[in-house]
DNA sequence: TTGTACGCGTTATCAC
DNA sequence: GTGATAACGCGTACAA
């Protein structure tokens, strides 16, 4: 009692399988009547055309495959709205995986939507990618790769992404402009292009200003709630408290607000915060939180059409970065006092 | 310049087919230098068995299918973590696609989900799902799928719930014991089975502590913070504001927050407010929110095992629902005055 | 206009 | 221990 393939069709209506064949795909001449009795027959019968062999004979699916590090934070899902958009209009299918920020975990995935003979994939490197070989080689192979957010200099491919050195950089001078002068960075995991871009913004924000840094001032940490919330408590034990902090994302600072509120710190009395990647949570934690904006959807929608025209076009391309433009939208918890 | 096949391989090897078949399906003798010569070499040529041609054959792959309504707020993945946890360690891959609310695309991706031979699938039903025939035929059929929290009466299939009559219930017998009289429900979008159950649940606990309910109480709204946004919004207006709202979940109850601080009432002083599926949001809004807790990464895990017993098992299975415990986390949002 | 036969990349069942 | 071959379900040259 399984599928209802081509042939329980030919058989039923007495006619060779080409000729179901052909009423469904409709290239060859047909006689139109004979076409409305395959197709309705084979609708009462229930079939429908096994994708899979299909799959086998085209060497293509008409899905597309995106594979982000984590969707706790609001940031990748809403990306993903984004290339949906697009692709859905287009008659794709969207298969989705997460890493979990495991190296591993994403080749895996990288490795069943090649399986699944997707037609090109969106990618965002997890926290532990370090060696992009297995990328490179698809990429040198002609499969359609778009990196986003989380890219890698070593891959030479389409990438969306926002201009982290510069948003860090204004993020960092609005701080200063507001009077802070101890100020510290909540930097995220070292090595990827993406911290090592806000901290330089944030490095040369304070030379431009001549400011000075020493090295405590900027603290390596993770990207999660809990990572913001356990270096802001090393800080109040040690009692190293800033007057302001430029945070990684938006999660981090979060984290930070958190145990300044249950230390009884005012913010942005006593320390002023700013993020990055407003998140929804920006607007909702009191105080509001200044952050730079992505355009998280747009990031989505981009991706989706570099990684269209690359499949569509099957041509020569050439690798392009698209940067985006971000926003720093201040609220009250970098406010001068 | 394609895929490198079997036939390579064997070309290359001097050797049959069937001989490289067996030498990575290990299950028919074949000498041991035979073996690692084909294995050496198949590496060498970076050739690895063709998984679509597999599932032609073996019609299973190793994946499962997860089909959400969305995953804005953060309780779908969070679910969708669980999911994965208990299937990655099995070798499964999961497959993930978001149905936006929409019926179409939810069977949409119902389909491409067939089409890729996922071995089951665990769906959560989008709003605008009412004709659930699609879903009974493949469960008739015998195909594994398991429901969790957006489920249908008309299902008779693995079900993963908490129960959301009950908690409803204690989360309003709550408000009431905290002295409040007018309380008003935002009920989600009606016909639902959660939210008929919520509401229920609403209704009773006025019941049983004899307080008045009139058709003015319950507010079908969506389930969007927007949603909660606007309909506080229409009580202000209408200078119909109660002493608190019990709402259908944590982003309404969070909507009505942020009207209600932006108009300067006071929260618990003005209006109480409680939530429901506990997200991570409601610890950190301001003040933070009393909320009924869902275990979400558990539901996921549980709703994963059963579908894992089911595909394991592949004989008689009984559709089985397990009701998960919740729980209420009280916080300053509903304070006694 | 329709039917025949081959190929897509495997695995499994036979022979040898 | 190894090789030939028939499936799996489909599309499509080619022949009729």
């Amino acid at each position: 009692m399984k599928h209802i393939t081509i042939k329980d069709v030919a058989k039923r209506l007495n006619c060779s399988v080409s000729t179901i064949s052909r009423a469904f795909n409709d290239k060859y001449d047909i006689r139109k009547e004979t076409r409305e009795l395959i197709l309705n027959t084979a609708r009462e019968m229930g079939y429908s055309p096994n994708p899979m062999a299909k799959r086998l004979l085209k060497q293509c699916s008409n899905q597309i495959g995106v594979v982000v590090p984590e969707f706790i934070n609001p940031f990748f899902p809403e990306v993903i709205i984004g290339i949906q958009e697009v692709f859905l209009k287009k008659g794709y299918q969207v298969l989705i995986m997460q890493s979990n920020e495991s190296y591993n975990n994403e080749l895996e995935n990288v490795k069943a939507m090649e399986n699944n003979m997707v037609d090109g994939l969106i990618l965002s490197l997890s926290l532990e990618t370090k060696n992009v070989e297995y990328y490179q080689n698809l990429i040198a192979q002609g499969f359609p790769l778009v990196l986003f957010n989380r890219v890698s200099n070593q891959l030479e491919t389409h990438k969306v992404v926002i201009d982290d050195y510069k948003w860090a950089f204004f993020a960092t001078e609005h701080l200063i402009y507001q009077g802070y002068k101890k100020i510290f960075h909540f930097s995220g995991p070292a090595g990827l292009t993406f911290t090592q871009n806000r901290k330089n913004g944030f490095i040369d924000a304070h030379r431009k200003h001549k400011l000075a840094i020493d090295q405590h001032t900027i603290i390596e940490t993770g990207l999660m709630i809990s990572d913001g919330e356990r270096e802001m408590e090393k800080l109040i034990q040690n009692n190293n408290i800033p007057d302001a902090i430029f945070a990684v994302n938006d999660p981090t600072a979060i984290g930070a607000m958190k145990i300044l509120k249950k230390n009884g710190l005012k913010i942005p009395g006593d320390v002023a915060l700013v993020g990055f990647t407003e998140s929804q949570l920006a607007q909702l934690v009191d105080p509001p939180l200044t952050s730079v904006a992505q355009p998280t959807k747009e990031i989505g929608r981009t991706a989706a059409r570099l990684l269209l025209d690359q499949i569509e076009s099957k041509g020569i391309f050439v690798p392009q970065t698209v940067v985006l433009n971000g926003r720093l939208n201040v609220r009250e918890s970098s406010m001068k006092l």
